[in-house]
DNA sequence: ACACGAATCGAAAACGTTTTAGATTATGTA
DNA sequence: TACATAATCTAAAACGTTTTCGATTCGTGT
């Protein structure tokens, strides 16, 4: 049923080495063979056995991912879903397998122990608490390694222009006429960080105050919560014109409870969003928002860690940053 | 750096097979040195290597998944990524690790050579087109197999009760008082078969009539469609009053797009929708809906592939049915 | 005829396990 | 005491590769 090098070897009445040295493309091998022992692999069906080469190389060919999501939604989460997928698009093309490393309850294995029980090649790690011991020992192990979303000194990390794209939506909104401009931002992270200041420097910019009771600390993805800090946030002694969002999710709630508020959007209020991943899901009005390239994001991040792996010492791990694009729709509209 | 058990067997001045008896549980190994055994190794942090046992055994406690969402939204469709991750959950606790098997474009294997050659121990396929003769001879192969969401013949399948969901939200849609139900179906497939005649079976244990110009093909996740459909649907002679769209993604659409057209929800036209995965994405009104249990079936998708891994002789393959819950929103009104 | 380098191939060890068969020691039994 | 039996361990082969080193052949120039 399955054939082996062995079976190969003696079909082509050549030596297992030869036949060996004649797939990987050793410069010892004449020309003739080396197409004759391709031709005849092909047709019995061989494949190398991935476990006995992993052994002996040391090599596997496997990337593991950590995806680890901290928000409830979980592996549904748009803008990591999308992340994920465009990684393993371009690993796959690069000859990688993916496979998710995480806490193994039963085995009692740490990340690291997990990635060194399967000879991870490298490791993404896509969406994580950082701050974690386990993912640090990880991190700072011999095993290459790319963080998405998050700087990490000495590391290689792909980032979102954050601080730019906020920056630019707060500009699109000033630019409306909006000078009383809300952000709900989400949870205490560096990407919030990022974007409060390319909030704030925006505001700075045009000599608009920034008013502490405008930067109002809220949640990523969750529209309950966004529903109520939407709703504080327009109960405000002097409420604010435009609302910027964490995310689209949030914005979205946000629009939707404006509704409910007999508000129109963007009439009586201004809404802005962030990811632009699934943005097509509003219409009425279409979101104004972000969009935060995961396509570029996870094809870079896949290139800078295979890089890493197959050249260590050419490459040496660096941050990249993928440019963020200004989404106009509808929702952020003109004042006065 | 990295420990072997040859290492640990000199550690502990025994023979590398009786240290791998130890640990392995053989019964000709005493109570007393298999206890020192595993102390050492957890003292010197050994852990085998996956690639080495797995050669040596031909089990690799590493199932490949099979997840090629043919809708564009791909890895973000909510209910596919909803399932991968409960279906992961439980490997992971069985201790087995997912790794994705999809076409190797540039090795050029096929899903079944690309099992073999990483010694898939079985494959779940979760979100894939099984008319695809690649994706049969995989099924078909000696490798276990899972299907999720589609029943095979002779192969373990997991199944969300489509028919009987969707005869409870028309029932529900009928004891509001509608007459005039459409179903703006998604594309032809197994799922939206059962669907159909879920729907049907319950107009017509109300003798209701069955109209062929209610029952609309449209499509699955895809807002911009969904909207044409509804419009149609809405400029028909005599339109209806109630539409089940073909999932919540759609649902979402139309009841953005009924408010575009100045129709309240569920006031002038109700609304239905499907698979209750992010259902809080929508205040105004709240979504009724059908909420398919991803994760019971995630897990005993999980479970079933394994017990046909470890147990193929007392296991034989079945199909599951887990039950679809109505979920009652406010998108549904009463009529007249 | 000889030597010699280049070209091409083969033998064998090694990677880290598991497992079969056999060896050794201890334990009871007649 | 001697012998079967049980308990515990070891030696070695095997899994399917890669890779080092040495062997063989072949043409070529002297």
């Amino acid at each position: 049923m399955k054939v082996s090098i062995r079976d190969l070897a003696a079909k082509c009445g050549l030596s297992v080495s030869a036949v060996s040295k004649a797939l990987n493309n050793y410069p010892d091998i004449s020309e003739e063979t080396r197409r004759h022992v391709v031709k005849t692999a092909q047709e019995m069906g061989y494949f190398p056995n991935a476990s006995a080469r992993t052994l002996k190389t040391n090599r596997s060919r496997n990337i593991g991912v950590l995806f680890e999501p901290n928000s409830p939604s979980g592996m549904t989460h748009p803008f990591f879903s999308a992340l994920l997928e465009s990684f393993k698009a371009e690993a796959e093309n690069r000859g990688y397998d993916l496979t998710f490393i995480n806490p193994n309850i039963q085995s009692g294995m740490s990340y690291l122990e997990h990635c060194r029980y399967r000879n991870m090649d490298g490791v993404a790690v896509i969406c994580t608490d950082l701050r974690k011991e386990e993912v640090r020992t990880l991190i700072n192990s011999e095993i290459p390694t790319v963080i998405i979303d998050s700087p990490v000194p000495e590391h290689a990390s792909i980032l979102s222009e954050n601080r730019n794209g906020m920056y630019a939506l707060t500009r699109l909104a000033i630019s409306m006429g909006h000078k009383k401009i809300a952000y709900l931002h989400g949870e205490s992270s560096y990407v919030t960080d990022e974007r409060i200041e390319g909030y704030a420097s925006a505001l700075r910019q045009s000599d608009i105050e920034i008013r502490r009771d405008y930067v109002i600390a809220s949640v990523f993805d969750n529209p309950r919560e966004a529903q109520i800090a939407f709703k504080s946030a327009m109960a405000l002694p002097d409420p604010p014109t435009c609302i910027l969002m964490s995310d689209d999710t949030t914005a979205i709630a946000a629009i939707q409870t404006a509704k409910d508020m007999h508000l129109s959007v963007p009439g009586d209020i201004s809404i802005g969003g962030y990811d632009g991943v699934r943005t097509n899901l509003i219409f009425t009005p279409a979101l104004t928002t972000v969009h935060q390239d995961t396509a570029a994001m996870g094809k870079t991040a896949a290139r800078e860690l295979i890089g890493l792996i197959e050249f260590p010492l050419e490459n040496t791990p660096r941050h990249i940053s993928v440019p963020a694009s200004l989404v106009i729709g509808e929702s952020i509209g003109k004042i006065g």
